[in-house]
DNA sequence: TTCCAGGCAATAC
DNA sequence: GTATTGCATGGA
């Protein structure tokens, strides 16, 4: 359960949370606009007059345009599963060398050369195989709509994080995006409760935001970003800096 | 050396 | 239905 309507019955009136506006707004300014999803070959940070930028490629809406784009931004939703986006890079790039960045030449790999070129990003057993699956889903979907999410949700290997990754920065659907991190942060500033599900969470931005994709995009990418500057597991809770959202809300 | 990272499915209660 | 466990690598 979601707090702030822990009392009463939310009535007629949808658990809009206004702090999720001010946060965007904060963390929005805070660190500019993220540009995701990473595509290899637009990846890095860009030169400005003021410096650089952190973030992809940021402003650009449009990608990822070619349906080989689509498709990497699929194969690294899964393979970002419970694992660090660098080795996944890594995993990308191998692929990318023997030219197998492409969803006919991984649907023609042995499934042994494939677990090889993905080893870096680890599961990598359990991984080739949700990339096959999903590699022959791919090749025989309608290019004119976007999947449906109960039918990426069939799949075995993907869940609801990586289906609303899939929709959200490959298909441009407006479908937000709960991760781990999420999670620590709305935990943490007491607007969402230890135990809320996916689905709650999820509704929670859906009713509290304008249904716009590239909101949805940025605001998930800035609650990365800020995760890992002021909730990184490791160090203690003491000698972490204060999160400036505490602050913001109180 | 140990802990962690942009989950998920299988299994156990 | 909810809680726990296995999966695996490279970096801090």
């Amino acid at each position: 359960m979601v707090l702030g309507i822990v009392n009463r019955k939310p009535l007629n009136r949808e658990p809009m949370n206004h702090h999720l506006i001010s946060i965007y707004e904060f963390l929005l300014k805070e660190y500019g606009p993220q540009g995701w999803w990473p595509l290899l070959g637009c990846s890095g940070r860009k030169a400005t007059p003021k410096g650089w930028v952190v973030g992809y490629h940021p402003g650009d809406y449009e990608l990822p345009r070619t349906r080989s784009q689509v498709f990497e931004v699929c194969l690294g939703a899964i393979l970002t599963q419970n694992t660090g986006w660098p080795q996944v890079e890594m995993a990308l790039r191998r692929l990318q060398a023997s030219g197998c960045l492409d969803a006919e030449r991984i649907w023609q790999m042995e499934i042994e050369d494939l677990k090889e070129a993905i080893r870096p990003c680890g599961y990598f057993n359990q991984k080739a195989k949700k990339v096959k699956i999903f590699t022959e889903y791919f090749l025989d979907l309608d290019r004119n709509r976007p999947p449906a999410r109960e039918e990426l949700l069939s799949l075995w290997g993907i869940g609801p994080e990586t289906a609303d990754s899939m929709l959200l920065y490959a298909f441009r659907v407006p479908t937000f995006v709960i991760d781990a991190y999420t999670r620590r942060i709305l935990t943490s500033l007491g607007i969402a409760d230890e135990k809320s599900s996916y689905h709650d969470l999820k509704t929670l931005f859906e009713q509290s935001l304008p249904r716009d994709f590239i909101l949805y995009q940025e605001y998930h990418a800035l609650l990365v970003e800020h995760a890992k500057r002021f909730y990184q597991k490791k160090s203690e809770s003491d000698s972490r800096l204060p999160c400036p959202l505490a602050r913001l809300l109180s």
